[in-house]
DNA sequence: TTACTAGAGGAAAATGATTATCTATTAGTA
DNA sequence: TACTAATAGATAATCATTTTCCTCTAGTAA
């Protein structure tokens, strides 16, 4: 569960380097994103910060969402048809989500790191990052449409 | 040039089945998603289509553009960094995207369409469609930062 | 411990892309 | 040619996100 403690640590350590601070409510962001990685959308963020801070305003939560994103320590996901959905691990890696419920998980797929250096290499062009995502239905939600 | 010309007509006669209308205004977003195949946001359709019809509201290329997304004829693309940009061709295909033009171009990449079948058969998904896009840095936009 | 100060929080207004509304117009059909 | 439902255009409304402005506090150093 906190398979990812050590990174947490790491970024909040990255916060302070910046001339950032550590307040109680840019922690529970932290915890949630960084060390429980869940796939969580702004809303759903201020709801867990809510829990502990209940006086949190949705804007602080935007406004650390975007330090941790201008660090490169969260990535944002997500499609114009949904709000935008935030990563703990800015590392480019393939989604599954399901269209349904929106819930959005990991997946781990080989032979897909050589992809950008093949584009790069064809193209010309300077790979930055990329994005594989599936788009489907759930098992839990293919269960309930029957 | 009309290299998709024939997909083109096979648009507007699905338009019409849907009891839709083929106006001149519509007729100038289909030349310039189904038929040119550029992608583009809905200001710069706008532009296209103000240069024929200069009487056009920005409203009517929403409009068309979410008839066609909704008769599954044109796919939405982009993220949350930019606004969203539309494509002709709703089959899933890669993309390779310029971060700083904002350029998106077509590619081909063959062994693709084996891993949403891969992924739907690993985690008992339904695949409905996928993603796959490279961010980096074209050629011209690396000469012009030197 | 205390004091200092730049960074951060909270509340609310502003922004910007997208959608909805409301008539007047018109494409498609008989 | 006439009819009618769909569409265009103008504009208001919406909604996620950003900005503003003022107060508060985390981190630091005396
Ligand atoms: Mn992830
Ligand atoms: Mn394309
Ligand atoms: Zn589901
Ligand atoms: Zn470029």
């Amino acid at each position: 569960m906190n398979e990812h403690q050590t990174r947490l640590e790491e970024v909040i350590a990255k916060l302070r380097a910046n001339g950032h601070r550590l307040t109680p409510q840019r922690m529970a962001v932290l915890k949630v994103l960084v060390r429980d990685r869940e796939h969580l959308n702004v809303e759903q963020i201020y709801e867990h910060v809510k829990a502990d801070f209940p006086m949190t305003s949705l804007a602080t939560i935007y406004k650390t969402v975007n330090v941790l994103k201008e660090m490169g320590e969260v990535m944002e996901l997500g499609f114009h048809d949904d709000c935008a959905r935030f990563d703990g691990n800015p590392c480019p890696h393939p989604h599954l989500i399901c269209i349904n419920c929106k819930k959005i998980m990991d997946i781990d797929i080989d032979d897909l790191d050589e992809l950008p250096r093949e584009v790069a290499r064809r193209k010309g062009y300077q790979i930055i990052s990329h994005r594989f995502e599936f788009y489907g239905i759930c098992p839990r939600c293919q269960e309930t449409s029957n």
